[in-house]
RNA sequence: GGCCCCGUUGUGUAGCGGCCUAGCACGCCGCCCUCUCAAGGCGGUAGCGCGGGUUCAAAUCCCGUCGGGGCUACCA
């Protein structure tokens, strides 16, 4: 096998929104290819449904595939040598070829209403035609020739005249041969002078040098319509990669509707981790390592690429395997990474508490860190530690064994005099509670837990008690023993 | 309806004719560890959609069937 050559790769997002998970799945492929060949990664905003444009949404998509750690090499925001990078500033790009293609008879205007074309679809099927889609009224009509029938519209559109011999087969460098549908005779121009999908992208992609197109599996019926456009306008056709579906639990393609996964910036608000996200992403696109090894890094996710390995069936989406991944990650940060985040996170919220001691926090992070899914768990489960209240549950109270005064009593006693470091703590608290008035450790550490955190379940119990203090540990324990 | 894509435990997958009495990960269940909860260790649970072929031998090849999904726009 040779080494491939520099590939240039591109993600073509619509900012019509939220940026949606596949996005980033492509765009996760795009870059491991690119990188893997020393190419680049290429985004390009594909802006040309003027109705559906979302403020911010074009924005957003920069943040989150930053965020991801899939930045582009190119892109509207960073330039490079192909710009324009947004569609809706590269009208005039596209005008030329428009009036090649009508000049060269592949292509012709049509005038026909779209009150006409959805009756038209209605009739065919109501009739359940073999032959759907437009019935070239309009071809080899002049404008006023057109304008005595009925169903006609000022402002035409521009469609593709499909041949009988239209190519219905491709190569899919995941799939093989793939085949297609035949094609309508596609809006390739719409009256609001915007190309359609299809001749922007070939166009697009031609001029930008992009040699793998990368895109959703429910790309692969229009992919004829492209290769059409390919041939007429004499442009080398590129490399084809149909990405397999995510979906909902349904099985249904994944949407924002049904799945709140489906939008990029939820993981970000849950709570994951970037890398376990990415990490997530390649798993269900990518089958792992032959050691079975399913946490890896970009990079060995790039040394190990393959097309014909990519997964062809899509995979429901589903966030258990994530939350594993995420607790992983967390697990794997290290103390100040994972603190910095965790108020990062905070932060970004808008939920950060100000008067939160960060050097304690950070003290406290190794309590929890294991104990974490989501970066949002920390702070709840170390609120006891942070907080000068506390306030004991209801059922932590109810939970209180019967002796849980001579408990309470003793470890008091024993913490006052006691060394205070944890293992002098644990050390002190065992000999009188456990070996001297032989109660089980688990009862007996049970009422100091909740007098000094307030619940039945919390971080490491020594350990806690070093962090917060004598003064603050005793205040607690008195406090609990004197409502008693 | 038509065309296309896909089909291994609950989920994600390995498997490319014999190594499969189907492996791994997550989940779930249990045990161990243990100051609670986790983390970690160990064990368990459950699957080749169905029917025909081909073959000495099929999860793996062929056909059919069923199921799911996508597309069928002047949306991408």
């Amino acid at each position: 096998m040779t080494a491939p050559l520099p590939a240039r790769t591109r993600v073509a997002p619509s900012p019509t929104g939220d940026p949606h998970v596949g996005t980033a799945f492509m765009a996760l492929f795009d870059k491991a290819w690119a990188a893997k060949t020393g190419g680049s990664f290429v985004l390009r905003i594909e802006d040309t449904d003027q109705n559906r444009l979302v403020e911010g949404s074009e924005q957003q998509i920069y943040d989150t595939l930053e965020w991801l750690g899939l930045s582009p090499d190119e892109s509207p925001a960073k330039g490079g040598d192909f710009g324009p990078y947004r569609q809706s500033e590269r009208l005039e790009t596209y005008r030329p070829y428009v009036e090649q293609l009508v000049a060269d008879g592949h292509a012709y205007y049509c005038w026909c209403s779209s009150e006409r074309l959805s009756e038209l679809r209605k009739e065919q099927e109501a009739s359940k035609a073999a032959k759907t889609g437009y019935d070239r009224l309009c071809h080899g009509m002049t404008r006023e020739e057109r304008a005595k029938l009925p169903g006609f519209t000022e402002t035409p559109v521009v469609r593709m005249l499909v041949p009988d011999d239209a190519p219905l087969t491709f190569t899919d460098i995941i799939r093989g041969e793939v085949k297609a549908p035949f094609p309508d005779d596609q809006v390739i121009l719409k009256a609001d002078g915007f190309p359609t999908y299809h001749l922007a992208v070939v166009v697009d992609d031609h001029l930008m040098g992009i040699t793998t197109v990368v895109r959703g599996e429910e790309w692969i019926s229009s992919t004829p319509k492209h290769l059409l456009l390919y041939r007429w306008l004499g442009f080398p056709e590129p490399q084809y990669a149909h990405m397999p579906l995510l979906r909902n639990t349904d099985k249904s393609k994944i949407s924002k509707r049904r799945n709140p996964a489906a939008r990029l910036m939820w993981f970000r608000e849950q709570g994951y981790l970037p890398e376990a996200v990415r990490n997530f992403l390649q798993l269900l696109g990518y089958p792992p390592a032959e050691d079975g090894q399913e946490v890896a890094t970009f990079d060995e996710f790039v040394a190990a690429f393959a097309w014909d390995k990519v997964a062809t069936t899509g995979p429901v989406f589903d966030v258990k395997k994530l939350d594993w991944l995420n607790g992983h990650y967390i697990r794997s940060l290290g103390t100040d990474e994972l603190t910095r985040r965790i108020v990062a996170f905070h932060t970004e919220r808008g939920d950060w508490d100000e008067m939160i001691d960060v050097d304690l926090l950070r003290r406290a992070v190794p309590l929890v860190s294991e104990r974490m899914v989501l970066l949002g768990d920390a702070l709840p489960k170390l609120h006891f530690l942070l907080t000068d209240e506390v306030v004991i549950d209801d059922d932590a109270r109810a939970a209180l064994p019967d002796n849980a005064a001579a408990v309470l009593d003793a470890g008091l006693g024993v913490l006052e005099g006691v060394p205070f470091d944890a293992e002098s703590i644990q050390a002190g608290l065992r000999a009188k509670l456990v070996e001297e008035m032989g109660i089980k450790a688990k009862f007996a550490f049970g009422p100091l837990r909740i007098g000094l955190t307030g619940s039945k379940v919390s971080p490491p119990l020594f350990e806690s008690m070093e962090l917060l203090g004598r003064e603050a540990t005793l205040a607690r324990l008195k406090g609990l023993r004197d409502s008693l």
